[in-house]
DNA sequence: TCTTGACCTCAAGTATACTTGAGGAACTAT
DNA sequence: ATAGTTCCTCAAGTATACTTGAGGTCAAGA
């Protein structure tokens, strides 16, 4: 295979730092097409190398296997992806990093306030509600760091 | 049990927006420690409340229940928890989330500069061994967003 | 007291993200 | 040609974070 511009699935895994196993299973997900040889073979175009370790960037930022297969879903199927293709990829990406930094570092925030005033009692506590600034996708709590029905709770002991 | 400092789970269910089977999987995680009161129910403290909160909180962030049970390990446990005890145990959180911030953004700054530069081609990528910068967690890529074993790759098509 | 809702335990199921293993075919080098 | 490595599929297993269900108990109001 040496000198060939295909990659089988091993030199993918050489290439990318992931095992073998984690390709077929993101190949399942959708992250790349792999054509086949006439042996059944998988045979990866170099394109794929950016697709796999742009999968692993974005899994470091907390994106799931399926959202990054939608962005990658925007890059061109037929041909290799060029510099073009891949920045307007980046820069949608870019958005949603900034949404998610954003989120955790105004959460951080409140959370300094709360220990700022030593309040965490939930009279003043910035961090109730603050749910609403969280993205909390799917499951989530109702009330944070508080207990608003009540507000008897921590100034006793205290 | 209305009238009494201590909750049912159904009731801290309903304060914290958790689920009553949440929070029996969190105890076992070692989250809470309920007493039982003469009929084997659980009978959780106010204090409780914060707790979970803390909890629901903390995951927004990314921490396993496993990173949250040690967090919370530093509150006092025979007591309940004052202002202080509370401040002390955000202020080392708020360290972690610090981090993980300065991580996300340092990522995302080197994915910056690669969109910007239109390079994504790994000659003079930031994001390749970036992988210093991000935190990776047990798996990981060797190469973030590149090839460098091979320098050509990209520009051929470009 | 009796009924109804809340609670109990324990086992199994769900989703995500993979790995591991069995049994076998293909590829590559000598 | 044949050995050794790599690849194939499919099923099952792992860890995290829970939910759901079965079968049964407890508590609180009428």
């Amino acid at each position: 295979m040496k000198g060939s511009d295909l990659l089988s699935i091993g030199e993918l895994a050489d290439r990318t730092g992931l095992s073998v196993s984690a390709i077929r299973f993101y190949e399942e997900k959708g992250l790349v097409h792999p054509a086949r040889n006439s042996g059944g073979q998988r045979r990866f175009m170099r394109a794929d190398i950016r697709r796999l370790s742009f999968a692993l960037v974005a899994q470091e930022f907390g994106f799931t296997i399926s959202e990054i297969a939608s962005r990658l879903a925007q890059l061109p199927e037929g041909r290799a992806p060029n510099k073009a293709d891949w920045s307007r990829m980046s820069r949608e990406f870019r958005k949603h990093l900034d949404e998610r930094i954003e989120k955790m570092t105004a959460l951080r925030d409140k959370l300094d306030a709360c220990i700022g005033c030593g309040c965490l009692s939930m009279k003043s506590c910035s961090l109730y509600n603050a749910g609403d600034a969280a993205a909390r996708h799917g499951r989530g709590p109702r009330y944070l760091l508080g207990d608003a029905p009540d507000l008897a709770s921590f100034d006793e002991d205290s």
